[in-house]
DNA sequence: AATTATACATACAGGTCTGTATAGTTTCAA
DNA sequence: TTGAAACTATACAGACCTGTATGTATAATT
């Protein structure tokens, strides 16, 4: 039986790197050295840096959207709340001090070739926060609901994007203040 | 005196590789033998790497800006249309076969760290977006225009970082709305 | 004609990268 | 207690990276 803990543990330090440093610039000796763990350790349990990266984008995916989910549906308990709680979970997110951006965004932009099997990771899991948005819209009554949930998605993206490059603790306030009138444009009475 | 169309050859080969490829991903002899030309020749033109693509941000700050404003202000004639006018400029950036996101947001996710020349000149260039779009808000009337303005430049960014992502070619119509939206709501009377 | 600037080709230094090979050690269950 | 699985340390292959060294060719300038 293999031992999970030394592969928790490679995971959990590669993540950190690859999140503080981008995928390119952290290498595999690096990952084994801060991991205290033999090179063929990794290799054991990662075939390829390949792999790591793929398991990284996974884990990344499963728990940035476990955290985002759960803490704006524990904030509000109403669908259209929520979606204007969004906006504070991702302020949250921003004022963290281990913040390093969104995992997706960067690796796009560092594997742009669209049929890369990191790009098309960053896509799948993308769609699926995008959905979630569009999910709560369609939750509530508004007229137009693709188009004000398109609107919202764009808008969380911004503030994602404008927190990375401005590091401006107000985007994020920015973003709901804009997403509250367009809610409220959006009303179906 | 220095034969500038190397220097240019070289400047836009590199211009393009780092476009396509990213950076990190792009090597100095890549470089050289798309230019056609000799590694010593390069390096006596751009001192390092470094100077390279510190050249090539610049350029590329110049160059997309100029073509930016241009085509808002050849659009449309007042502040109020040209701030949604940003928009059909954006969708018309998309779709350009050769469009490979933006330089700024992609060069910001390879170098993350605040304190590196190339995330600082991220920063730089992108404030001069964000103030563009402050200034057409200010020529118009508006209420609370610092706020309309952070929403519209959020807006931008998001449009871009979502085409980046999904190529959802409604991207820039959908911010366009929105933005609409959002001018009709902060208007002044 | 001599000097200077520019570009050329080739080779290489010294470092990084991913991945493998090898051999010895710990762990743990049957 | 024996034996297999997991982990260790070290070394290395082969490819890549940035940057330099060397010597030559060419063309403009003085």
């Amino acid at each position: 039986m293999v031992n999970k803990s030394k592969k928790e543990q490679i995971l959990r330090v590669a993540s950190n790197l690859f999140n503080k440093q981008g995928i390119r610039a952290t290498g595999v000796d690096q990952v084994v050295a801060e991991s205290q763990v033999a090179k063929m350790t990794l290799y054991n349990h990662f075939p390829s840096k390949d792999k790591l990266v793929l398991a990284y984008l996974e884990r990344q995916d499963e728990q940035w959207r476990g955290w985002f989910q759960s803490s704006v549906e524990q904030r509000e308990d109403t669908p259209q709340k929520r979606l204007l709680a969004v906006y504070d979970v991702l302020g949250e997110w921003f004022a963290a001090p281990e913040f390093t951006g969104c995992a997706f965004i960067k690796t796009a932009s560092e594997y742009l070739d669209h049929s890369h099997p990191y790009f098309e990771a960053t896509q799948r899991y993308k769609i699926i926060l995008k959905n979630y948005i569009r999910e709560l819209v369609e939750q509530s009554d508004f007229k137009k609901p693709e188009a004000l949930a398109s609107a919202l998605y764009l808008l969380v993206e911004g503030a994602i994007t404008a927190y990375m490059l401005q590091s401006d603790t107000e985007s994020a306030d920015h973003a709901k203040n804009a997403a509250a009138i367009l809610i409220q444009n959006f009303k179906d009475n």
